[in-house]
DNA sequence: CCAACCATGTCCGAAAACGGCTAGCCTTCG
DNA sequence: CGAAGGCTAGCCGTTTTCGGACATGGTTGG
């Protein structure tokens, strides 16, 4: 398991996996804080591609990304996650719209908790689920973090709508 | 076979043995109650040092007894006690790493047998002795007993704790 | 010699608690 | 009226907890 550090405009990520594919994005301050296990080893190149399609992300240059991804969990929580992707930029839905899509249109609130346990924020966009309200519920880096990532994409699609 | 009794935090205490070594320390109130045999001879002054060394060690001015010892038991039951006093005061193990200790990983449950039948307590730390999973699981002198004891010996560690 | 004690520890399955939910019902306030 | 906010009772996968069933080894009593 290797791993780095980077910037970005939501605080410091923490950025780790095997070989060449992205298992875990961490936010290694706040109240969740996620650090390094003591046996990983520190590889910046290792994620160049990745930084680099992050950066372009915060910088709205870049909508979709194109990473190979390898997140651990559960059955439901891939199909959960897969789904998740299939979100376009800008756009937001509800837990149980999301249900819906996975077929299991009751599981609503089992929904929440596997987004909750999504490892790879920001790549795959839990971000875009969010209450039936439309109120903002929770988020692994803070909800301040979540507003400011919906925030970036709906300026984007405001600033340059046909891009 | 001489003895005698001292007063303590945790109730009158029995003390008893051969010559100038202690045997037996017991508790003559409540459920285990051990009481003196009828051919045995009272005699306070045989056992002054014992009792000195006691009544430092409840007024937490002595962390290991230095006492001639003379235990009844089996082979496999001086073992347990001769490891039991190389546990360090205020520390706490479990019986299973206790078993472990003597070369026989297996014999938690004999172990504890063994720590029952402990005809020293106090002296011979058995109460530094406790489930694995944290639980306080049996002491002749009663679990209230057991729990004194131990909070004794942390809390004198938490107040000196370089002496 | 055998069987029955225990101041244990580990494992496994069942049950309950826990969430990044939500639709329905009621109250309140404009 | 109508809309917004509060409260409640279901709903579902995951995690944690709890309880009971073994395995285990020395001692004791027949």
């Amino acid at each position: 398991m290797k791993y780095t550090y980077m910037d970005s405009p939501v605080g410091r990520l923490l950025l780790a996996g095997d070989v060449d594919s992205l298992g875990l994005i961490g936010f290694p301050e706040g109240k969740m804080a996620i650090q390094p296990k003591p046996d990983w080893i520190e590889s910046h190149k290792t994620f160049h591609e990745a930084i680099r399609q992050l950066g372009a992300y915060f910088a709205r240059e870049l909508r979709e990304f194109d990473l190979p991804l390898a997140p651990a969990g559960t059955q439901f929580q891939h199909s959960v996650w897969s789904r998740l992707r299939e979100i376009p930029y800008g756009e937001t839905i509800s837990y149980g719209e999301l249900a819906k899509r996975i077929g299991n249109p009751k599981a609503s609130r089992a929904v929440g908790m596997a987004n909750g346990r999504n490892p790879l924020p920001i790549v795959v966009p839990c971000h875009r689920v969010i209450g039936s309200s439309g109120k903002l519920t929770g988020f692994g880096g803070g909800l301040s973090t979540k507003q400011v990532l919906l925030d970036l994409e709906r300026n984007h699609t405001l600033t340059e709508p046909r891009a």
